[in-house]
DNA sequence: GTTTTACTTGTTATATCATAACAAAATTCT
DNA sequence: AGAATTTTGTTATGATATAACAAGTAAAAC
């Protein structure tokens, strides 16, 4: 077991995460009559293993060291289905790919991006969301899908940053 | 004058805007010590008359026509200092730029931008803002910036997909 | 269980978005 | 004018994403 993400905000036990993601992801395809091929899969377990955004290249990489085709398509044809499923979000401030552990509820992605480590938190905020509806109702809008994507100092980096003049 | 902006969603005199923009633009660059050059002019004078956000290389290619250098980092240079100096924004999910009507006044983009019509509003949420920064500090997070871009159907769109129907 | 159908993958090429690196020119400061 | 700073020109390349069509594979129909 490989541990390069051991400096999660909040440490955990990441095996985990990747099994219950793809347990999830497992029963969310056969109940929506969708196939988790292997290429897809195996896509999204290395989505998860990162931990972190990665970019569809980095990704294709990887799945062309385990012998998958190593064309651009492949990569984009598994993010495409992985993000239609709900699976995995896009950050578009990155242009990269994150596995999302709640897919089994219908939700939008809002991150805390952090500047330094790069780490990426999704959070939940139905309070946002339902102001967000709202006042876009305001205006005529119908809303349909929200990127709310916040970049800044997560608690560890702030620390660091600032810990040595104050 | 050539209106292929009419169908705004609040119609107005637009070249009022390019006008307003750009001279808050000049005293902007004045107070801050900027140079507001004939390349970078130009650039924020074409996204604004698009009035919807302009891809680089679609003002790249105007700029060509008019006689500047048609390299990319010509585009992207001019992008950048427009940037900085908070006169137009970028719109993430659409790799597009956009003129900010507010740029005297430091706030973030948040935007509603409509699937059919690819127009796009910008619009203030103080309220938002602070519940947002709020919810990342009880997360330890510090937020320096946000990406907040909506998308979904306009009220004009709305009107005509639903219309027939119903 | 073979045919038909729908879906998935392979392959090649290209489109689109963005930056690195260094030289030349213009502007500002002294 | 001369030096320092900033801006622009130029060439090359990196990074992200899709189009188009052929081949293969799995599911459904018969
Ligand atoms: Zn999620
Ligand atoms: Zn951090
Ligand atoms: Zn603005
Ligand atoms: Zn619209």
């Amino acid at each position: 077991m490989k541990h390069e993400d051991a400096h999660q905000h909040v440490h955990h036990n990441h095996n985990d995460c990747i099994e219950s993601a793809l347990s999830t992801a497992e029963a969310l395809c056969i109940q929506q009559g969708q196939r988790l091929t292997k290429v897809r899969r195996r896509a999204l377990e290395l989505i998860w293993e990162s931990h972190r955004p990665l970019g569809a290249y980095q990704l294709l990489a990887k799945l062309a060291e385990e012998g998958f085709n190593s064309a651009p398509p492949t990569v984009y044809r598994a993010l495409d289905f992985l993000l239609g499923a709900g699976l995995i979000h896009k950050v578009e401030s990155m242009n990269a790919y994150l596995g999302c552990a709640h897919a089994d509820k219908a939700h939008k992605g809002y991150f805390l991006i952090c500047d330094e480590c790069h780490n990426v938190m999704e959070f939940d905020y139905q309070d946002i969301h339902a102001a967000l509806v709202e006042k876009a109702a305001r205006q005529g809008f119908e809303l349909r899908a929200e990127t709310i994507e916040l970049t800044g100092l997560c608690e560890k980096c702030k620390g660091k940053s600032v810990g040595a003049s104050a």
